[in-house]
RNA sequence: GGUGGAGUGGCCGAGAGGCGAGGCAGCGGCCUGCAAAGCCGUAUACGCGGGUUCGAAUCCCGUCUCCACCUCCA
């Protein structure tokens, strides 16, 4: 089966055929760094990343371009004005947050991108692109001095095409300054400096100095790295409006053929609320990545399909890891039973044909993930009548889903760099108590033998009753 | 006003005309000295009202509710 994504541009499924044979080109718009990363931002990233991987799978060559919007008007309001030496520079906070959005994406295994621009790297390139849009008449210098560049979007009669919208329906913000707007509609491609803005966050160009406007950003990234026609187009469901729209306008206004797929994920909601920064009601990174284990945010984060909103409840990250769990119990036991049978656990690294379907049909994680805890299912019951050859079978599909979705519980990404002389001297002390447990267990002295039990739990030592002897587990 | 999306069992969450996805929680059973883990079984679920059809959660008409976007947003 073909692989078929959800065009936003086309609003249905269509077969994906990269343009390219075997090379893929995905840009994704990354984050504006100007406050710490929430879970939006994560759940984000995530999909994309998944997107890559799956693409990867399939034997595409993925390069995978995620900016940094290091500059903007949020930015430079919350750094140090000019004269405000004691203050922090807008480049050190831009930097301080991009660090962190680095930190939480490496927490949650979002694998890095093949390269991550700065929007002020690539000065050059937007001013390249103001002056073609410029040139064939869809850009003007604002009349009133301020050194504003705005796009003539009555000048474009597709605009509006991504998020179906006719220009006349649009309503105007209530607050929108007109400054030398020739339509209120008309977006900034260039924003002259003015008198409080720090030398440091202009650049000269033919309009005078400034800095650009955010959308025309991304259209010279993308172009830069991608070329004037890439394959796919990410980023959050807030951004259609106006920031992709703007995009797609200015780059086919300039006579690029930008993006060929346009993909957009859902925004994470926090019971039933929209969570965004105006708001306030943001569940940031940094806590909730420390509220579960890194790999059990991943898997909750990847459960529901990227397209639909996703509504964060309390208790929801409890039930993700009691599933969690169950994958990676299985992944323990069959290696635990295989190895004491002898049976050589090794096999092809292929996922079962269902789950590829479902991850062929516009990324269905649900359903991928349905296919995953079958197959565990399986597995276990295999295990449980001593099939151990097929059981063997079952556990190298898991294997395969796992690291395809980025969750196998042995990569070393998720151990967190264990004491390793610590945890020798407890297998040391536990297997000691398990021994003598064992000897009590066989005299039938169960009350000695429950004590022991008991004492292990209160340490947070679980220990489970196999044929083959007692397993033993922190915080099981 | 315009554009798009959603209402599914106690909860989460897929599916899109006919076999009740999957997970969490619950209940019953098997296994176990007892547990744990695991397995098996267990639900007359599709906002409401009509209609089409042999058959509708799925299609059509109407209706209610909720959400997002319409120049800060992932």
């Amino acid at each position: 089966m073909a692989l078929r994504l959800y065009d936003s541009l086309e609003a249905r499924l269509r077969k994906f055929e990269p343009l390219v044979p075997g090379e893929v080109g995905m840009y994704v718009c990354g984050p504006t760094v100007q406050s710490s990363p929430h879970i939006g931002h994560l759940r984000s990233a995530l999909a994309y990343d998944l997107w890559r991987r799956w693409l990867t799978y399939r034997g595409h060559r993925v390069t995978f371009i995620r900016n940094v919007t290091d500059i903007d008007d949020k930015i430079l309001a919350f750094a140090a004005k000019p004269g405000d030496a004691a203050g922090e520079q807008w480049w050190a906070l831009a930097y301080r947050y991009e660090l962190e959005f680095t930190t939480a994406y490496t927490r949650l295994g979002v694998l890095p991108p093949t390269y991550e621009p700065r929007a002020t790297a690539s000065i050059q390139q937007m001013l390249d692109l103001i002056a073609r849009l410029i040139e064939k008449g869809h850009a003007y210098a604002a009349p009133d001095g301020s050194g504003d560049v705005y796009f003539d979007t009555k000048s474009w009669p597709a605009y509006g095409a991504l998020t179906r919208q006719s220009l006349d329906d649009m309503v105007a913000a209530a607050d929108a300054d007109p400054r030398g707007k020739r339509d209120p509609r008309d977006f900034a491609l260039w924003k002259g400096r003015k008198e409080d803005e720090p030398e440091s966050a202009s650049w000269p160009s033919p309009w005078g100095a400034g800095r650009p406007g955010w959308h025309v950003e991304c259209s010279a990234m993308s172009a830069r790295y991608l070329g004037s026609a890439f394959d796919i187009h990410g980023g959050g469901l807030d951004l259609r409006f106006p920031h992709h729209e703007n995009e797609l306008a200015q780059s086919t206004a300039a006579g690029d053929d930008f993006a060929k797929y346009w993909v957009h994920n859902g925004l994470v909601t926090v019971e039933g609320q929209k969570m965004s920064k105006s708001l306030g009601n943001s569940i940031y990174a940094a806590e909730f990545l420390a509220e579960s284990e890194p790999v059990v945010v991943r898997y909750y984060l990847s459960s529901t399909h990227y397209r639909s909103t996703l509504d964060y409840h309390e208790g929801a990250l409890r039930e993700a890891e009691a599933a969690y769990d169950r994958i990676r119990t299985f992944l323990e036991r069959s290696t635990r039973e295989l190895e004491r049978a002898g049976v050589a656990a090794e096999r092809a690294d292929v996922v079962p044909q269902a789950f590829g379907e479902a991850l062929d049909d516009d990324l269905s994680t649900p359903e991928a993930f349905a296919v995953l805890h079958e197959t565990v299912r399986a597995g276990n019951a295999l295990l449980d009548e001593g099939s151990l050859e097929t059981a063997a079978d079952r556990r190298a599909e898991v294997l395969a889903m796992v690291r395809v979705l980025g969750i196998d519980p042995s990569d070393p990404q998720w151990s967190g760099g264990g004491d390793t002389a610590a945890e020798g001297a407890l297998r040391v002390l536990v297997e000691r108590l398990l021994t003598e447990r064992q000897e009590a267990r066989a005299t039938r002295d169960f009350a000695r033998a429950d004590l022991i039990r008991n004492e292990l739990a209160e340490a947070g030592i679980a220990l489970e009753d196999a044929p083959g002897g007692t397993h033993w587990s922190i915080d099981g």
